[in-house]
RNA sequence: GCGGCUGUGGCGGAAUUGGCAGACGCGCUAGAUUUAGGAUCUAGUGCCCAACGGGCGUGGAGGUUCGAGUCCUCUCAGCCGCACCA
């Protein structure tokens, strides 16, 4: 190592030298490399800690610092884990298909493999300078044919799947479970058998009662879609947003408020596509009733709960008016051809709704359904047809977003036709409108303007009946700004003046200001008067059920996951379709499907609104696309997996990343698993948390993982932010675009030092004044912002460890404040971290001599040195363990100023705090360790343990209060008892005077903390 | 609109969970030092006042308590998520 003599001879902290070094030292040495229980010398017998980073997507831009503070939080944990004796799982790797690198290939005439890999060559350098502790032999990128085999494979397993939602079982971990992913041969075997048989739309029914079709009778095709029926990853025709000029379809947050593409600015259309899709909402109650198990933040548990959306209620049947009567109470078929009394599943010509308040079922004055409805054709009348048309014609191009704008006003055009409300057969209107949507519950709700604000509008909109059928609670009633103008001077207080408010609302709920839209007590609902809204819930749906028109029921705001991208820069699907609409899973041993190699990824264009779909870019690969197997001809899919597809399992495959007969050892997975910290942003909160948790649900119950959740503690790091400045118009810039407004007129730029007072808050006051953006010349104010390209107010963190060195990045990223706030980046704030390893580097090394320092002594410490590094040593831990690093930073300043003081470092107090620093600074650590005369790296050394003993003084400072404020402070042994205390600080000069002429009530003791006199 | 989070000096932030508000760092002031180094060391640094004393101070207003940054009620501001979910 001839670095090291160069560093001898000029005795500085040269953190280029010592940080390159150490690196070097830690690659050459496999220093964090970890195995597996099977590998050769394996020690299994130490516990297992499994820490994961958020891996990135490897960006053309490089790393920003935002990147690092949470891999730099991950690295110290990791490394103090190692030192407390576990066996740690700390992998990197690369999120590396996606939509950006296809893009920038179109724009730029590259392949996006290219790009891809020399960002990810740029990423691991990167990576590697801030000397993280990563075992880079796990690498994994998701764009490698070796890791997208096992993607396709997951896959193939959802494919030959399906939900079995009625499976009791225990699982292994020995949970008692309803409803599990099984083989799906098990289904066909019970359809064959002849014990199950499928509905009119070939959904899957069970019981004999209900009438139903039966396998043998089945077409081919029927029996094929009767099984994709039940899939957990099925092909169907959903209403997705398609871009026709880009050739693909978009997300939802892809779509601007106007109905155009974020990129591009071109139309986008709704149309109904045939996609992959994955059947996610029935792991809903698992993934929502799990997550109370999981260490997790409460807010990101509550965004997935929402996101999950569980709600109860009852589905309703609304038998048509024009088909059906009621007559004795049985239901009449007008058409001939039903079946009088229906039961429930098969209840022909009904419009079907799902309600969380059947209890308001008497206030349904008239229904809606959804533009999309498939009833929608059938039972318009014939003089509404055109304008029922055109409403829906409308509808049907606006995007989810536009449909769903808040200011919007309701819309809706009246059918013509009529609806039997089954509670008390009377008929109302149904009408269609886009505030109902087709996606959630069945596309068509009972509307109860009395008790729904949405449905108030509506029928105040268009002059429909409103019928209250829940009394409000007084409270509600009394409110002054909710009472009628003619009710505002009633006397609240007494029962007469209530019951006008009761009669009020009775007569015209909508005089009063808001809909009640909670708990109260059912009116005008016949047998069910007087119960409580409740009470009404349960009694109402059990009456609808013994009918026939009504089950209880849960719904759920998730969604089926559209899987299917038309895009090149993705996992392909392994599936032929057949000439016939046959689709069949490829075998295990056909995998990996590789991309096909191409050179243009351009989407085909296609004008306007038209139907018609192109091929995705894959389509250009006619020789790829085109298989022949058994004589006859199949196709490729020629679409590809969503950006989230790999990022669902990557945690899976850092446990066997090399294995290339299955996606990870079983073994091995159920030694690392479950992940016992996972730090990653909160933008992530929702989808890939989600998404992660259903793969991983669906692995375990096909046996293939042991945990039911992958990721057992997760952390989100906060967003680290930016000074900025906003101008009086809102637009944000950076400092560097400023400049102060001269008398003539002209804008002189900030310079560096002023850019810094700005930063600070602290410009004199009449530069203040002339603070102007430098190009529209507009008055600015100093704000927090998101650190942004377009802000130009990013930061590399390439020139800070240039100019300060690794160590210091990470110590300044750490003390920054919190892990899991939001904070602004200051580059101000830098050197005096940079100040502290210069100083922990002088408690060892004699920058003269580049010796070890002389005042390094192998002296016995004294009492106080000791108090100091116990009372370090405590700090520290106990703040590693919570994740609170800026503060124990705070701590290792504390110490380093303690030594200050104390002159002498005793060798037996700078070795362990060496050893504190170490995950933190390892570089400087790991040198400073070395030049105190041992052999090997750090990193294993075992962690210093604190001895309260030495930790404590003997003697304390109590405050004396009087009246809860400080007078005086006493100076007490560190055991003294309540009474002591009292007595020293009754007895103290000062607050005897203060006592004079003062009656003493009452005293408080705190012990060890403070005395509070009361008196007057 | 609904839900969540956050408001503490000139700046970033501490505060043992109801017990001395402002740890630690940045910046600033004064001094020492010279090995002129992204130095170091010492002292000071919340605000106000008639200044070895006293008053006020954790977005604001109330409240509970011997005692509140911390708990309760109301309120203001900022950020984030969801958004016609029946």
């Amino acid at each position: 190592m001839s670095g090291t003599e160069r560093i001898e001879k000029r005795g500085r902290y040269n953190f280029t030298e010592i940080e390159a070094k150490w690196q070097r030292y830690w690659q050459e040495h496999e220093t964090f490399k970890v195995l597996n229980p099977s590998d050769c010398g394996a020690d299994t017998s130490k516990p297992k800690y499994y820490v994961l980073d958020m891996f990135p997507y490897p960006s053309g831009a490089g790393l920003h610092v935002g990147h690092p503070l949470g891999y730099c939080a991950t690295d110290i944990i990791c490394r103090y884990k190692r030192m407390r004796g576990f066996n740690v799982l700390h992998p990197m790797g690369f999120d590396a298909f996606g939509l950006p690198a296809e893009q920038y290939a179109i724009e730029h005439n590259v392949h996006p493999a290219d790009t891809t890999r020399a960002n990810i060559e740029t990423y691991r350098r990167q990576l590697k300078m801030f000397g993280f502790s990563y075992d880079w032999s796990r690498e994994v990128a998701t764009c490698e044919p070796d890791y997208y085999k096992h993607t396709q494979w997951i896959f193939l397993q959802m494919f030959k799947s399906w939900y079995d939602d009625q499976l009791e079982w225990t699982d292994p971990q020995g949970n008692q479970t309803i409803g599990r992913a099984t083989p799906i041969e098990e289904l066909v075997a019970q359809f064959k058998s002849g014990a199950w048989g499928v509905d009119a739309d070939l959904e899957l029914v069970r019981d004999k009662e209900t009438p139903r079709r039966e396998w043998v009778d089945l077409s081919k095709a029927e029996r094929r879609q009767a099984v994709n029926n039940q899939r957990l990853a099925f092909i169907d025709e959903v209403a997705v947003n398609w871009c026709p000029a880009l050739g693909t379809v978009l997300a939802n947050e892809e779509v601007t408020n106007d109905g155009r593409s974020e990129r591009g600015n071109h139309p986008v259309y709704r149309r109904p596509l045939r996609q992959w899709m994955l059947r996610i909402t029935r792991y809903g109650d698992r993934l929502l009733n799990d997550l109370d198990d999981l260490d997790w933040p409460e807010p990101i548990k509550l965004m997935q709960r929402n996101w999950v959306g569980r709600s109860t209620g009852a589905e309703v049947i609304f038998p048509l008016a024009k088909d059906w009567a009621v007559e004795g109470g049985e239901w009449k078929c007008l058409c001939g051809s039903c079946a009088d009394q229906p039961v429930f599943s098969d209840f022909p010509r009904s419009i079907k709704v799902y309600t969380t308040r059947p209890d308001t079922l008497f206030g349904a004055t008239y229904m809606v359904l959804a533009p999309e409805h498939p009833l929608v054709g059938e039972i318009i009348t014939d003089e509404r047809k055109g304008e029922v048309e055109t409403y829906v014609a409308q509808a049907r191009n606006k995007s989810e977003l536009d449909r769903t704008a808040d200011t919007k006003e309701k819309t809706g055009v009246f059918t013509g036709a009529y609806a039997i409300n089954p509670v008390n057969g009377k008929e109302i209107p149904i009408w269609i409108a886009d505030y109902v949507l087709m996606g959630y519950g069945t596309g068509a709700i009972m509307a109860v303007p009395g008790h729904d604000t949405r449905d108030c509008e509506f029928a105040k909109a268009f002059d429909l009946r409103i019928i209250p059928v829940v009394m409000p609670t007084d409270e509600w009633l009394a409110q002054e700004e909710i009472r009628p103008a003619d009710l505002q001077d009633v006397d609240v207080l007494s029962e007469a003046s209530m019951r006008d408010l009761r009669d009020a609302y009775r007569k015209s709920p909508e005089s009063f200001v808001e809909v009640f839209v909670d708990q109260g007590v059912a009116i005008n609902s016949q047998q069910f008067d007087g119960m409580s809204t409740a009470e009404c819930k349960t009694k109402i749906t059990k009456w609808l059920e013994s009918r026939c028109v009504g089950r209880t029921a849960v719904n759920y705001k998730l969604r089926e996951w559209i899987f299917s991208r038309q895009k090149y820069w993705g996992e392909p699907f392994p599936v032929l379709h057949g000439e016939d609409g046959e689709t069949i899973g490829l075998d295990e041993s056909e995998l990996p499907v590789e991309l096909p190699p191409m050179d243009n990824f351009k989407p085909t264009p296609v004008e306007g609104d038209s139907d018609s779909v192109p091929e995705p870019p894959l389509g250009r690969a006619k020789a790829w696309a085109t298989v022949e197997r058994d004589g006859k001809d199949w196709r490729r899919d020629l679409n590809t997996m969503p950006q989230w597809a790999g990022s669902c399992w990557y945690y899976l495959r850092f446990i066997d990343p090399h294995n290339s007969d299955i996606f990870c050892a079983s073994e091995a997975e159920r030694y690392w698993m479950p992940i016992d910290l996972y730090v990653g942003g909160a933008e992530h909160a929702v989808l890939h948390l989600l998404y992660a948790r259903f793969w991983h649900k669906v692995l375990f119950d096909l046996g293939h993982v042991s945990t039911r959740e992958p990721f057992q503690r997760l952390f989100n790091q906060g967003m680290i932010q930016s000074f900025a400045a906003r101008t009086s118009r809102g637009t944000v810039v950076a400092p560097k675009q400023l400049g102060l407004q001269e008398a003539d007129g002209s804008i002189t730029p900030l310079t560096d030092d002023q850019c810094m007072h700005f930063v600070n808050d602290d410009l004199p006051e009449e530069d203040v004044k002339r603070l102007v953006e430098q190009e529209g010349g507009e008055p600015v104010a100093r704000v927090v912002a998101k650190m942004s390209k377009s802000l130009k107010n990013v930061v590399n963190p390439d020139s800070i460890i240039a100019e300060y060195g690794a160590d210091t990045f990470r110590m300044y990223e750490m003390y920054m404040g919190p892990l899991d706030a939001a904070k602004p980046w200051n580059t101000q704030d830098v050197p005096g971290l940079f100040r502290l390893n210069q100083r922990i580097w002088r408690l060892v090394v004699d920058e003269f001599t580049g010796e070890n320092s002389v005042d390094l002594v192998d002296v016995e410490p004294s009492d106080e040195a000791l108090r100091l590094l116990h009372g370090t040593i405590k700090r520290v831990t106990e703040e590693l363990e919570q994740l609170k690093l800026n503060t124990a930073i705070a701590a290792l300043f504390d110490f380093v100023n303690g030594m200050t003081k104390l002159g002498k470092r005793p060798r037996k107090v700078i070795e362990p705090f060496v050893l504190l620093v170490s995950p933190f600074a390892p570089h400087l650590a790991e040198e400073l360790w070395a030049r105190l005369g041992h052999g090997k790296t750090l990193a294993y050394e075992p962690w210093p343990v604190h001895d309260e003993t030495l930790a404590k003084d003997d003697e304390v400072e109590v405050a004396v209060q009087i009246m809860g404020k400080v007078k005086a402070r006493i100076t007490v042994h560190v055991d003294a008892d309540e009474k002591t205390l009292e007595k020293v600080a009754m007895a103290d000069a000062k607050i005897q005077s203060l006592l004079q002429g003062k009656t003493v009530r009452k005293v408080i003791v705190v012990k060890g903390r403070l005395v509070n006199i009361v008196a007057n």
